[in-house]
DNA sequence: CTTGACCTTACCACTGTGGGAAGGTTCAGA
DNA sequence: TCTGAACCTTCCCACAGTGGTAAGGTCAAG
């Protein structure tokens, strides 16, 4: 099976498959006599896990070391429920701050007329509630804690 | 002030600072005799106004929206809190998605041992399970739909 | 006049993904 | 056998937003 294919059958875009095989997240195929990668269905199974783990928000980095785990027959479950559960309480932190503000945000549009005139209560808000720069841990939005109202 | 002073009053780094008036967001700041950035009690309101902003979730790009309504006397607010209705709309879009992470990875860790043993549903959750790519708002950890359990 | 704390610009890095160019391959159909 | 479409290859560039760091200029206090 060739890229395309394993990329349809995986949901792994090709371009995807070629950059995890580069950075290292995946050993490199094997590859026809023309230098085309050829994919087994073991590769295609842990093209899958990589896919899933991908939708589950583990960043390439936490993969590498699931993928390590998942093919360590003398893993302790241990290790990997421990990086399961601190991905979990990131996604929890995250969730928080964007939770947060998505209440600021519904508290200050509610108390906007949404209508011709300029008077506008939200950009009132911003420019008024001062909103320290805090930690998150990644990019994304979630940059900083949100503003209190 | 000078932009170590403004970085500091403000909550936005410097070098921040710097990139937003390099990408437009800001305007060109008074220069003082040798060159340094100069900034008046204005600049540092829309400098607050931009932290706030951000905080709040904001891309660049919508803050460069927010600003110029925000500094247009014949804005509608109606403009402004459809940008915001929007972005509450993301907000929940990933909420949404990174609970859905948030609960299999919790339902796969609850039926997880943790010890020593290499049996690990967790594991054989993800490679079993799959989970076809699917669209997302922005990069970030969501990038698809959480895998059922 | 030196020293340290500041400022300047100009690069490069990260994460994860996509786009595209320039070229080679494979296969079906005329 | 030739041709064209649909693949594949590698390589570079882009995005958002932030940080680092290097090489240099400036300013104020001692």
């Amino acid at each position: 099976m060739n890229i395309g294919e394993a990329a349809r059958t995986s949901g792994v875009s090709a371009k995807m498959i070629r950059h995890y095989e580069a950075i290292g997240l995946l050993p490199p195929s094997s590859r026809s006599d023309s230098g085309y990668r050829i994919y087994s269905s073991n590769d295609l199974h842990t093209l899958r896990f990589i896919g899933t783990a991908r939708s589950l928000g583990f960043t390439l980095d936490e993969i590498r070391q699931l993928v390590s785990l998942w093919q360590d027959r003398n893993r302790s479950s241990g290790d990997v429920k421990t990086l399961v559960v601190n991905h979990i309480t990131q996604l929890e932190q995250k969730i928080a701050e964007m939770s947060a503000m998505r209440d600021t945000l519904r508290a200050l549009a509610e108390t906007c007329d949404g209508n011709a005139r300029p008077d506008c209560p939200i950009l009132h808000g911003i420019s008024t509630h001062c909103a320290p720069a805090s930690g998150s841990i990644n990019s994304s939005r979630p940059g900083a804690k949100a503003v209190a109202t």
